[in-house]
DNA sequence: ACAATACCGTCAATCAACTGACATATCCCG
DNA sequence: CGGGATATGTCAGTTGATTGACGGTATTGT
């Protein structure tokens, strides 16, 4: 699945530029000029990561960034700032506001693309086809393999999904709300005790070879891993 | 507990600034001018960050990047570099071979400083401040945690929102009727008698562990914490 | 001492999660 | 193309924890 970018840049040079650069690089590009809408787009279908320049129309980029960060479903997804000059004491106030990183104006594409890999990296080890690990369990994306403590461990599809996306989130509690759009798709009509039942499948998958369970339901909350 | 830093930097000047820098702001710091120790002290000890020169001596910053990425128990510990001038091809290999950022001398402490923050807040949320903090009490939101004095205290769904509620606005003395109105919501008809209960239960909770009753009653005027 | 207020132990109703069974849907192999 | 195996979603019954309410007792301030 080719990760999604949200590009929130008002001059459309630069903002054509980008769009032809990113999808050039395989990923799929959501685009707007003004901040309002941005805020509504990634609402809507959330965004793997953001380029959001810090001079908008409407809304200052600083603004925008700050009403992600307080909207608990984006929280997660990586920034990185777009900023014309570069003022020490801009860069501080825009990390400090909740990017995860700013090139400064003017950059090349190349730059801008090797810093987002790096964050994605770090947010989405999956995307980058890294393995993750926690404890004894392992899981590959690009091969498709899970282990626990060594020993391999079948899954059927859904289960895979539903554990990919626990550990791309370790620790934290996740809703039957936030699985079901994360896990199935937010056009997806299934009903929430369906999320129960994958748990508990890939409970007794990942269970099976002893050792805890791995996954915590969390009383009219939902459940987290690790 | 403070998250730990190591520090890998061989001019003595600039290091002795970096770890005064670091500790006055919390942080437990590990440091070393050379990269073959660093590797050792991190397979010891394992960090939450790394920062690293570029260039020191024995082996080039890169190359620890790399050595580390290859161990799985340090592949994820964040890394952020320190690059002299900022040579665009030089920071691009940066960011490829592992690290999550990089910072271009000079620059001043406090720009490293947030950055630093920005990464942490990104793998280690609870370490960054989303958690909320009352003497020795901690409650995590995002992954639905209690400690007191590090142990794991479990809690009721009604219980953990009161603590919250209570954890959001320290020190105040809140009446039956906003907590009622503020936990059990606007529309619900509960007795007033009912949050003594559940304050009765959250402090049998949190107190299990030892440790003086951190609630305090505030006779014909409600309850606060603190 | 007294009146008001808070605390406590108990209990029944409720609620949310777990479970096993079943009916489709999908995949995979020849 | 067909048939078996596998995977998936739904449902309804069960289970166990949580919660709100009482009534009696203890504490507190005046």
């Amino acid at each position: 699945m080719a990760p999604t970018l949200l590009i929130v840049e008002d001059d459309p040079a630069l903002a054509e530029l980008l769009v032809w650069s990113f999808e050039a690089e395989g990923y799929k590009v959501l685009q707007t000029p003004d901040g309002e809408e941005a805020l509504l787009i990634a609402a809507e279908t959330p965004p793997d990561a953001i380029i959001l320049d810090w001079m908008i129309e409407q809304l200052s980029g600083i603004e925008v960034c700050r009403r992600l960060r307080r909207h608990p479903e984006l929280a997660s997804v990586p920034i990185i700032m777009l900023t014309a000059r570069g003022e020490e004491e801009d860069r501080i106030r825009g990390l400090e506001t909740g990017a995860d990183d700013y090139v400064t104006k003017p950059f090349s594409p190349r730059e801008l693309i090797a810093r987002l890999a790096a964050v994605m990296r770090r947010t989405r080890p999956a995307l980058a086809g890294q393995t993750m690990r926690i404890e004894d369990l392992e899981l590959d994306p690009v091969a498709h393999r899970v282990r626990r403590d060594g020993k391999e461990i079948g899954l059927g599809p859904t289960e895979f999904r539903l554990l990919q996306h626990f550990m791309e989130r370790p620790g934290r509690v996740l809703s039957r709300a936030q699985l079901v759009t994360g896990v199935w798709g937010h056009d997806s009509d299934i009903e929430e005790r369906t999320v129960d039942v994958q748990v508990k499948r890939l409970r007794a998958a990942i269970n099976s070879t002893g050792g805890r369970d791995m996954i915590r339901t969390v009383r009219s909350a939902g459940y987290s891993l690790g």
